[in-house]
DNA sequence: TCTAAAGTATACTAGATGGGTAAACAATAG
DNA sequence: CTATTGTTTACCCATCTAGTATACTTTAGA
């Protein structure tokens, strides 16, 4: 039921980068040093979070990230997401056929899981990255 | 963020036990073929309900299991935190120390998890047992 | 009282996931 | 050209997951 320790490095990355002034490039290792985030562990997860087009890097001298777009658009979902896969509180809430009984669509239990999932991911949704900006 | 498989198995096992007439005793082998759970899984699982107070048990011959309460006094959220223990977003959400940067209380990403995790834990409590009884 | 039928406790396992590290590579400013 | 930056792929070990196996305890009733 928790995020993994990737998805808080992300988290705390992306953060980051949402303070800095406009179209300012970060490299890895300030980020690593500010956040305490072991560098290449660090490095093997911005991937993810530029094919999710939340941020964009440049490479060589001068590299680094910047958020691809404002701080406002991005929602924790979205960096969830991108660093996990679907949020699913259960596996049948991404495919049917995980369960063994087989009663997936009119299963009670499914139905109200997908009641508070659909809650969990608005709320996830309505927290942004510009509301921690002074 | 998902719930495994054993809570899966736990729920299904108390939705079934509230649908037995009340006071009515069901042995594990029975919950086992309805709701298609490995029996010696379901046996490992039971004892975390037990301690939770949500069924008791009853040994030898004619034996099983039956609900301690009322359905409508079981919700979801209790069912999930007798089989995985404390519903938590972020491992800093149950101890500040976990956070390598050790910003914890001040820290805008774990005061919004904070929210979420708060309406997520309203959200499984607003769902009980009675509500899918005929 | 003996026994078969129930649940309990503990230990074990194969495979997947988590949280990294290492090494080779690719792009780019100067 | 070269030093600097990110990318990709592969690897690693510890823990968790989803069970199974074995031995044990309780209890109704013949
Ligand atoms: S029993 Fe219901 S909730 Fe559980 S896996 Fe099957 S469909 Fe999903
Ligand atoms: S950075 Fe914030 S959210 Fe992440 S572990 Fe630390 S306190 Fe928690």
């Amino acid at each position: 039921m928790t995020i993994n320790q990737a998805t808080d490095y992300a988290l705390r990355a992306v953060l980051y980068l949402a303070r800095q002034p406009q179209g300012e490039v970060t490299e890895a290792q300030v980020i690593s040093e500010q956040e305490v985030i072991p560098i290449r562990f660090l490095l093997k997860i911005m991937p993810s979070l530029i094919k999710a087009g939340i941020v964009k890097s440049f490479r060589g001298v001068g590299g680094g990230y910047v958020l691809a777009k404002a701080p406002g658009e991005i929602s924790f979902l979205d960096v969830v997401e991108a660093v996990e896969g679907p949020v699913a509180l259960n596996r049948c809430l991404i495919d049917y056929a995980f369960c063994s009984k087989k009663g997936a669509p009119n299963c009670q239990i499914h139905q109200a899981l997908a009641d508070v999932q659909a809650k969990l991911k608005a709320e996830l949704q309505g927290h942004n990255f510009a509301e921690f900006i002074n």
